[in-house]
RNA sequence: GUGGGAUUAGCGUAGUUGGUUAACGCGCCAGUUUGUGGCACUGGAGACCACCGGUUCGAAUCCGGUAUUCCACCCCA
């Protein structure tokens, strides 16, 4: 196979069988996050890459080694979103949403690019869901926006996923935890791996998730997080764990939580599945409090989170979660002869401008293809027209799973005669 | 970026002491007398055995490289 019908390593086609699956979840994000009162937000595919040197943080491993960037024909450095905050953030400051009042909330369903090594449930092009709320330090905010990613996954009925929490703490607490872990960490230099070591003075929060075994070992009986947070974090720490424990929300209060991107501060969250292998977080976020002002915006404090769209399948799959399959042809009508197929092709078009699906051949089969054709597309009721038909102006439905026939008259009002005859069907079962 | 496994028709698989037209199931297409699907039967299409190179009289089979994919690390959704 060449290389023009081959797809790009690390992406994906949803194939028409299969497109109703991300339908399903893509229909109940959007309608939960207009319960609870977030709108779609749509920002373009890519961005100025200093967006995103400035935004996710120019250390990050996503900025310095993942990015999707290019020149332009005008010589701009441009980059593929790797994700769909710093969009979200930009375009809150480009058109001064803050003057329409706070908070601003906004989700986004779209696909973000990042150049990693494939494997299951990580990809290059993938697709996230994500909640953005501008303009509220309130720990309410954080328990609202965690528990929409809660009912969400309770309308998918995922049930295999936990909730970790952390607070990563603010300007104010963070230097000195930090100081803390360096302290700390600076006895086993000879023992840490040379990521760590490198890591020690840019970013030493990072060393406490490290999983090579010797460093885990020595990150357990490291300093906590929580045992430096000041006054103002724990207290909010406090508060977001109240709102939740209220919600019915479960949770485990994970202080190795410290996420890679760096707009984070106070709380961060992931949702973990332990079914789908390493890539286990379908979902993780937090409070960015310092982000829009680090664009040249105002102080705005602001939260938000992302779901992998591909990892929710994966785990909803593993969960053996049916799907509620889409509705199948409501009538499909075999033709015999030129006449009539057109009066075939005449009448599906009646009965689709009252809102069902019709379909009718269009390939030039016989009469027994035809059926089969419809049989395999699962079509409710079945027609056949031919000459008989078309000189008495009358045809026989045939309801598909029971075998039954109706005779209806082919006038202008068939597509309503139809429609009864659907119903009518569609009632017994329900009665039955 | 590091390490390991896999790669035979659309899908799932069989095929080793290397040897004539690469097999099977599902799916697809068509037919099984005159105008009716599901079942069954018959037939058909579809594979340069991932790609490139090497060993050999001869390679799907052995060797090397590349690509893709999966697993783990890393990172993250």
């Amino acid at each position: 196979m060449g290389v023009i019908t081959k797809k790009i390593k690390g992406t994906e086609d949803v194939l028409p069988k299969q497109s109703y699956r991300w339908q399903f979840i893509e229909n109940i994000m959007r309608e939960e996050a207009a319960n609870f009162g977030f709108k779609e937000m749509r920002t373009p595919v890519f961005e100025h890459t200093e967006l995103f040197a400035r935004g996710v943080g120019a250390t990050t491993d996503v900025v310095q080694k993942e990015m999707y960037t290019f020149d332009t024909k005008g010589g701009e450095s441009v980059t593929l979103r790797p994700e769909g905050t710093a969009g979200a953030a930009r375009a809150v400051l480009e058109h001064a949403l803050t003057n329409e009042g706070l908070p601003i909330k906004a989700y986004y369903l779209t696909s973000c690019y990042r150049y990693e090594k494939p494997q299951a449930g990580r990809l290059r092009e993938f697709h996230q869901f994500g909640i953005e709320e501008y303009g509220t330090s309130s720990p309410l905010a954080d328990a609202e926006v965690i528990s929409l990613a809660d009912s969400i996954f309770k309308r998918l009925q995922i049930n295999n996923l936990h909730l970790e929490i952390n607070s990563i703490g603010c300007p104010d607490c963070r230097p000195k935890y930090n100081q803390a872990l360096k302290e700390y960490f600076s006895q086993f230099k000879d023992k840490l791996c040379g990521n760590c070591l490198n890591r020690l003075e840019k970013n030493p929060m990072r060393l406490i998730d490290c999983k090579v075994p010797g460093c885990s070992e020595i990150a357990k009986d490291a300093p906590s997080i929580l045992d430096y947070l000041c006054e103002e974090c724990d207290n909010h720490f406090n508060a977001v764990k109240t709102y939740l424990t209220t919600a019915g929300i479960d949770y485990k209060v994970n202080p190795t939580i410290v996420r890679g991107l760096d707009y984070y501060t106070k709380t961060v969250f992931e949702f973990v599945s332990d079914a789908i292998g390493s890539q286990g977080t379908v979902c993780g976020g937090g409070r960015y409090d310092g982000l829009v002002e680090e664009l040249g915006g105002q102080h705005l404090p602001s939260l938000g989170y992302a779901m992998g769209l591909e990892r929710l399948l994966m785990v909803m799959e593993n969960q053996g979660i049916e799907i509620p399959a889409p509705e199948p042809c409501a009538l499909y009508i075999a033709g015999l002869g030129d006449k009539a197929q057109v009066k075939a092709f005449e009448l599906i078009g009646a009965v689709r401008s009252c809102g069902l699906s019709a379909e009718t051949d269009v390939v030039g089969r016989g009469l027994r293809a035809q059926m089969k054709y419809a049989d395999k597309i699962g079509a409710r009721f079945s027609m056949v027209i031919g000459d008989n038909e078309l000189d008495e102006n009358k045809a026989k439905v045939k309801n598909m799973t029971t075998g039954e026939q109706t005779e209806i008259e082919l006038d202008g009002s068939f597509a309503e005669k139809f429609s009864d005859v659907q119903l009518a069907a569609k009632f017994s079962e329900g009665v039955e």
